[in-house]
DNA sequence: ATTCCATGTGAATTTAAATTCACCTTAAGC
DNA sequence: GCTTAAGGTGAATTTAAATTCACATGGAAT
């Protein structure tokens, strides 16, 4: 019982693979039922076998992102015991994930893809900010243990830290891969270390 | 015969804008030519006297874009001669452009919008990539005169910019109005401020 | 005044998908 | 060995749009 549950999971995880995998790969057009299927070898309907809709493989697809980001996280905070390694690896992680993947980025600063309902909107409102308060947390973190200067804000640095990110997520994806995506990070970096540094002259 | 060609071109700016209305206030939902026409009180097939297809309307509403985004950089060129307070400028004509066309980041960010065609999203990236260019100039400019680290990665500092205003936007439109736009860019200046500040410690 | 063209209309037509359905197949449990 | 159900299929069906087309209309140029 619990193994065809299993496999059940299986085909599920590699559909929502494969949508990601088109979506990534190929162009921008809109995800579509019949490609996702011929990815896996199967016929259009049999996908309405495991997933009520194309919404709930959308879904799907959402909470899987979800994971691999909290994922990062976690692994970071594992890892490494200082913020500011703990940031620098999260860049690292966060350019794999977009190389790897560019249907990710795509998915998440972008909403041409969901439906007309709000809910999904909403929910990656919630990834999103609550992806922000992970990295608020490292910072403040480090900021107790003056890792990091502990005058700025954290929320701002954390949008900042976002902000690193997402325009080289856009880039590269629009540049169709041209873009240098790991000398926009390398160039990033000291920029970004330069604000979190103590003894900043930032604050009046 | 100008003027023929005028009310033409008034049309067309009405079609562009209408699109432009709804992709901002509206949800998410590809934006359907029924809609933009009855926005203006026509037909449907009333557009087609004016673009032959519906891409040709999603070209034109990329050119207004385009225009919305140099027309600003010009103006802070003219209005303000220090670096430093273009870009402080710059931020604030940028606040004012998300919020008021929602649907412009959305453009601008999401790619989902543009059919198949790869041509589109080259656009699309001339446009932001022409865009950090003039960003650049601003930068280098002030680095020119020392009101700028001249030491900073010009193209760095241009990128780290523009993460600013990247996140506020898609922020912004995932919270339906809700994010704090405004809260944002004043919380973020004096971070970015951090970097440009002339004998920073960040290099080594 | 007549002509003509730009603009508009409503009713088809086309298109491209998602989705449904009736019918197979196969392996696991009895 | 039989039964059953999960997973699969191909051929419709549905749906929602874009797009086309034959037919107005009104105002500008001749």
């Amino acid at each position: 019982m619990s193994t065809e549950k299993l496999a059940s999971e299986i085909r599920k995880d590699q559909i929502v693979e494969a949508a990601l995998h088109i979506l990534s790969d190929k162009r921008v057009k809109k995800l579509k039922i019949t490609e996702i299927a011929s990815h896996l070898g199967l016929a259009p309907s049999a996908l309405y076998r495991h997933f009520k809709n194309k919404d709930a493989i959308l879904s799907a697809i959402l909470e899987h992102i979800r994971e691999k980001m909290y994922k990062n996280v976690e692994h970071v905070r594992r890892k490494r015991d200082n913020a500011i390694d703990r940031l620098q690896e999260l860049l690292s992680l966060h350019e794999n994930l977009i190389s790897q993947h560019q249907g990710i980025p795509r998915i998440v600063f972008s909403d041409e893809l969901w439906g007309q309902e709000k809910i999904k909107r909403q929910r990656m409102y919630l990834i999103v900010s609550g992806y922000l308060l992970e990295l608020e947390a490292i910072i403040c973190e480090g900021q107790r243990k003056n890792e990091i200067n502990p005058d700025l804000n954290p929320e701002a640095v954390a949008r900042m830290f976002f902000g690193i990110v997402q325009p080289a997520a856009l880039l590269w994806h629009m540049s169709e891969g041209t873009f240098d995506l790991s000398g926009h990070f390398t160039a990033a970096w000291p920029l970004f270390q330069c604000v979190l540094q103590v003894e900043s002259r930032c604050d009046p």
